[in-house]
DNA sequence: ACTTTTTACCCCCAAAAAGGGGTTTTTTAA
DNA sequence: TTAAAAAACCCCTTTTTGGGGGTAAAAAGT
């Protein structure tokens, strides 16, 4: 029987998950957890072989808590566990050791097989994330990270002069950053770049 | 007994739900729906005391589907659920008819309350959204129609003179709004602006 | 009937962004 | 070691924006 701990916030979504974990049969549900901190205490005491992980805790980032996990416990199979298939995020944390990715609105069958498909040391993607990361993955951006460092001063509000004198850099080089960055994210104006940066997640 | 349905296109949030529902004794749940097409098609056969709609469905805006329903069948007591609280969403959906408003992160207990108060004819919402509403509604912003209009074509990233063609209007009107917005939500160029609009989700 | 809000308009002008061209140096990776 | 990225820099020009003042008619609320 594979041993399987739950950390989420929604008790709702805990109480789900355990009856449709125990009357799958191939798994028990060990513990759970609310918040990054009860995790991290019930990890101490007993490890689980798979661990379903919400991203979206309040008192700590799932990303994180992820990496923390898969470095004291490599043998805790982690899943993520989210409500939105957002491209970076998946990224973060299929590089923070994460070893599947389900969507919340999943099919309970499909965390079942996840729950199956990483104890077999495979990775695995719900099905809707595999599209998606199938799709987006060619006209995906990548930024530098000195990129990346201009476009959060952009969007915080800062002129080229600002951030000029914040990173002791000259104006034209800002003004280049700026320029570059509306070609590669093709938008035709600050409030385009904006919107792309806070919709896809790139500040 | 109430009778209770369910509308939410999270099969594990819907078990979660059901179980606690049932198991309280107060109330029984009906019918379930994972999307508003069905949602409808279930009131149309049977309506329930209380609906739980989830805001965030596959095919249709629960706002939307709120007042809809609503306006059909005044006697179904709509309670809200989601996962974040919004102002803008939270008030939308109390205007179009929701007697109840409740986080699906809520304790357990507050979902068989929610239940019991709206059909008591009074208005449930969960101590966290209850706890925001009083910290915020001071501070929020309010938008005109058509300060709202100029906003999302300005987060579009139309400049004043293409806003002034669309709308058939001189550019210094546009010029005044903008800079009307500016003062507004407190921003000190456009890269702000569609910051807030998109964080306050006033677009 | 009266006030307030909303909508639409106007001028001047400085600051900032955007479009077009580039170059050089430092890092990184093959 | 050498090619390719990444980071930093530069000039010129036009367009767009933002800051400062306003006004006037229509609509909504009281």
């Amino acid at each position: 029987m594979i041993k399987v701990a739950l950390v989420d916030d929604h008790p709702l979504l805990i109480e789900g998950l355990k009856n449709l974990i125990e009357a799958s049969g191939v798994a028990t549900v060990i513990k759970t957890a609310g918040n990054g901190q009860d995790c991290m205490r019930m990890l101490r005491f007993e490890q689980p072989d798979v661990l379903l992980l919400d991203i979206n805790l309040p008192d700590s980032s799932g990303i994180d808590l992820c990496k923390e996990i898969h470095e004291r416990w490599p043998a805790v199979n982690i899943i993520a566990l989210t409500s939105f298939g957002e491209y970076t995020i998946i990224r973060k944390m299929l590089d923070n050791g994460a070893r599947g990715y389900l969507l919340k609105n999943a099919m309970p069958e499909e965390i079942i097989e996840g729950i199956e498909t990483v104890m077999q040391g495979k990775i695995f993607l719900c099905h809707e994330v595999d599209l998606f990361l199938k799709r987006q993955v060619n006209h995906q951006v990548f930024l530098t990270p000195r990129e990346t460092d201009l476009l959060r001063l952009i969007v915080e509000g800062f002129t080229n002069q600002e951030i000029a004198e914040k990173l002791f850099l000259g104006v034209e080089t800002i003004n280049s950053y700026r320029k570059n960055l509306l070609f590669k994210l093709n938008a035709r104006n600050t409030a385009v770049l904006v919107k792309i940066a806070i919709e896809q997640k790139l500040i």
